[in-house]
DNA sequence: TGCGATATATCGCAACCGGATATATCCTGT
DNA sequence: ACAGGATATATCCGGTTGCGATATATCGCA
């Protein structure tokens, strides 16, 4: 059974996630970039994504401290969440595009002028 | 500006009745039957969209009267609410395949392994 | 010193989907 | 005649998702 309405922007992180480890802003930058600026995933959407994925285990985190370009060793510097797809990760992007691929040959089929099959009424 | 998550049912909805009009339980019968039965729109999903459409004037609708075999010419038959697309809908269809081929052109491109352009991190 | 970019995160609203439920009629088999 | 399944429309409600607005804080540059 698929759903009508796959969700998108998880199978779009994860694919990210999967050319690279990166963080929320970053990929938030190269969902853009990549889409031309066609897909946007902004802060209130993509970190929730991101803690949800982490808490199913599908992401491992790390966290990165962005030192400034100052003297004092012991300042608190700029913090950078690095996520890395993990092997649950890995297997649940693969499913999530199998998903994508027979919802597209699908919705490709009502999209294109039927030739003869599925009238509307029955 | 694309939605990472298009509305699909709707979609397909005026996909179905592109083809010819038709009634809700018609209707959701076409669409799990084009599509072998991946696709399900029960009527908790299908009525409300329906209701949702003819207030937007994308559909206009006609009540059938489905009289039974019986002697009475004032019995009250079984009601048969028929939707057309109008051409406001036929506009908003054809506004749904192009986002549709947009979004999938561009998940296309997130689906399949990259080759150079848009690293993850940047 | 100030401002835009970087960076993460929560709140609350609206939309959507689907299970459960309600109502009523038609058709078929027994 | 009756039961049961298919036909047919419709609402209620809860879970999920997505996003605008908002909050906080640092970095880099002029």
């Amino acid at each position: 059974m698929l759903t009508l309405k796959p969700d998108h922007s998880e199978l779009v992180v994860l694919a990210v996630l999967a050319e690279a480890p990166s963080y929320g802003y970053a990929i938030s930058k190269a969902v853009a970039a990549r889409s031309e600026g066609h897909f946007r995933l902004g802060p209130s959407s993509l970190y929730p994504m991101l803690t949800k994925l982490e808490k199913q285990g599908l992401v491992d985190t790390d966290w990165e401290e962005v030192k400034a370009d100052t003297a004092d060793p012991d300042a608190e510097g700029r913090k950078r969440k690095w996520y890395r797809l993990s092997p649950k990760g890995q297997k649940r992007l693969a499913q999530h595009i199998e998903a994508y691929h027979r919802a597209r040959s699908i919705l490709d089929t009502f999209v294109a002028p039927a030739t003869d099959g599925g009238r509307a009424a029955g």
